[in-house]
DNA sequence: CTGTGTGAAGGCCTTCACAGCC
DNA sequence: GGCTGTGAAGGCCTTCACACAG
């Protein structure tokens, strides 16, 4: 606030992809905060919500700039609009869903995306069943149309909801159409170029991490 | 195979919990090359499915025993069976669905789960219209049933698929009712007591990672 | 020669502790 | 008094590099 100099305008050299998700979880949870009407957290109150320490709550949003105010805290909707920014979601994704099995709908369906600033425009299928219908208004066209209306629809990121022995072939299309990111579902790994973004999210691995946490009491985390 | 001391028992000590979600992507590709009909894979073989360096496969399955055969690498049935024992999906859990909407009814619908030795064997729901149904022969109880129910087919684990404001509710009745570990699909931060194990799983969180990391040309990971 | 298991080294992240500010 | 931002310290995980085994 003294200087000329604010430093909250980009990333700032290279961030721990750890420090990344637990932006994420501030802003879901300052998000909570402000619908229940506060004002301010600190960073210790923030903390607590985790089980992480008020230390690492302020490394981790130090990382980016300054946000806080002494004696105060971090001002919710301030933050709010920082940690969006951060995360690059105050602007819109344009979202594509390949895969239109239970989960592919599932999350096709699912609200919370939107409200964040991913729209999903276009979803993809092998069936000939689905194709041509649409969820939530969203079309499902047949998988053999994928390049055509990424390219088409400039879409950015892809989700991918196809059984594990057709994902990597779909992701190599959605790769050659131009994708930027992929979020895959499928309980594979998959081979990218290293310029593409790749998130994998297996529910199974999920499941196994708590299965040896409690057949190893290892309690909460 | 020298010494009569083989230390494959049990957890050593203290595992750093990204070790154990390793171990299950590795459980996961090894499945894959059994199916692709491999007998053993090395180390750095492993490693590259990932992007992971050969040592550190090497050194995640040291943390449990002796695993490798020296000049020839694991073989992939021997070590699936260990790695299963080692992250407790070698016997069955016992597992619950609280929330049958969307998100809910496509997990229960997934066959993977059963895949890897867990249960599902009653969900629940609030909703009138779908209590009394069955999903995929699973019975779907009233919530006001939950404790009974958990009680008395002595479930272990749970997974909550209801929206957030309800969800700190259902994970207390949970652990009242005897649970040992939690999988949050809920957008929200639960605070449980240590002794339950808690997992938490955020859709939006993974999509928030992927916008940042395209946003920042981070590229694959 | 191929490939594992592992001390040692290195690096990265977390925690500590406190100066500074409201 | 309350709380942030941050160097310094500490700890934990990863990588290195090599002895050893088949």
């Amino acid at each position: 606030m003294s200087s000329s100099k604010q430093k909250t305008t980009a990333v700032p050299h290279e961030v721990p992809a750890v420090v990344v998700s637990r932006l994420s979880l501030y802003l879901r949870e300052l998000q909570h905060l402000v619908r229940a009407g506060r004002a301010t957290v600190s960073s210790s109150q923030l903390a607590t919500l985790f089980g992480f320490t008020d230390a690492q709550v302020r490394k981790d949003l130090a990382y980016f700039g300054h946000f806080g105010h002494p004696g105060i805290g971090y001002r919710c909707t301030e933050l709010i609009a920082e940690i969006r920014r951060i995360l690059g979601t105050d602007r819109q994704w344009i979202v594509t869903m390949v895969g239109v099995g239970n989960m592919g709908r599932a999350l096709l369906r699912y609200k919370g995306f939107a409200a964040q600033g991913f729209r999903v425009v276009a979803a993809f299928d092998r069936e000939s069943r689905v194709v041509g219908s649409q969820i939530e208004g969203i079309p499902v066209y047949d998988v053999a149309q994928l390049g055509d209306v990424v390219r088409a629809q400039r879409i950015q990121l892809g989700m991918i909801t196809v059984p594990a022995i057709q994902a990597q072939q779909i992701a190599d299309d959605l790769v050659a159409a131009g994708i930027l990111g992929i979020v895959n579902f499928a309980p594979v790994a998959l081979s990218l170029p290293e310029s593409i973004s790749l998130v994998g999210v297996d529910l199974t691995t999920e499941l196994e991490q708590l299965a040896f946490s409690v057949a190893n009491r290892l309690g909460s985390r």
